[in-house]
DNA sequence: ATTAGCATGTTACCTTATAACGTTCGCGAC
DNA sequence: GTCGCGAACGTTATAAGGTAACATGCTAAT
């Protein structure tokens, strides 16, 4: 299982399958997958990149949407809590998840370069983590795991300046 | 290997042990360990819980120091960068590194309840990861590992609540 | 029709972090 | 000695990230 977000791919399915399972999810549960949601959920999806709180709350005040912290706040808290969005602890931002419905525990892999933000599943990892905390008696809950580096893009002489950022990850 | 925080243990040793730690590696690299930055890692390693720059910052002030954020951010940036300290991106926080000197890739549990962080060493789950980003082509050069959870104390239901907060894990 | 729940919006504010600039001190070059 | 330099410290000001509290509007149950 290949992280998704650097290599080439089928974007548009990670933003249909983004949306739809949001959608399939909040029927069933009798959750409102509002507009503000919906088009929060979006910009995060449109591509393989961290964004910050107030960068997207530029976008959604521009488009009509409530244009004060609040408004994108409680719009990432519903889609971090049900699992549609990450928060990137490492860089105070946020992207859309990639494994959405799953149940599933992220790990990131953070290009420093291109900043493009790869998500991939840390079940492994947190099964050794687990275990290590167990020994000492420490229940884990949750984890953060984020790997900062180099992309395989950004690893090639050819293209290691800020001017590649943006093209490749999208 | 243990983790240093939760359990009983000669804390003093921690303190002093950080110390000169730090007082060595800046003598043999030239490095100027000054009072500003030795008391920050002082009031670091008083404890094993994370503590905000802020924080940091009043005591530092009080104690006749510069009272501006900078006066804190530099010095937790000099410690931080040469291993004496961590900052726990979960929480915004530092923390006094407990294997100081040593080379070390650290990992935290952070007790969600008595708010007590005890570092580990990550080796082996940073191996993990770091096959499974270098299948993808990521080269990780550092990764954020920060679980959360229960300690040992806070899960025994004899002191569940924040009443137990500041006690144990000195 | 009334009420309760939930989503949205706003104002105001708090916390965390950095930019920019001036001063001081120690130290080697001259 | 003193000139010049780099490193550390201090200050002011401001950026960036995040939340509390309250008012309005919708919908669904009673
Ligand atoms: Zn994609
Ligand atoms: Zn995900
Ligand atoms: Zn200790
Ligand atoms: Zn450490």
């Amino acid at each position: 299982m290949k992280p998704v977000g650097f290599h080439q791919h089928d974007h548009e399915t990670c933003k249909s399958g983004g949306i739809t399972s949001a959608v399939d999810y909040c029927e069933t549960r009798g959750l409102q997958f509002t507009p503000v949601r919906r088009r929060t959920l979006e910009i995060l999806l449109h591509e393989h990149r961290a964004m910050g709180a107030y960068d997207l709350l530029e976008v959604l005040g521009r488009e009509g949407f409530g244009s004060q912290p609040p408004v994108v706040y409680r719009a990432l808290e519903f889609l971090v809590r049900h699992g549609f969005a990450h928060k990137i602890e490492r860089l105070n931002a946020f992207v859309g998840c990639v494994h959405p419905g799953a149940d599933h525990a992220p790990a990131f892999l953070i290009c420093r370069q291109c900043d493009a933000v790869a998500e991939t599943r840390a079940r492994p990892a947190m099964a050794l983590l687990g275990d290590l905390a167990g020994e000492a008696g420490f229940r884990v809950e949750r984890a953060v795991i984020e790997a900062e580096g180099l992309c395989p893009n950004c690893q090639e002489p050819a293209n290691p300046g800020p001017e590649s950022r943006g093209k490749d990850p999208k």
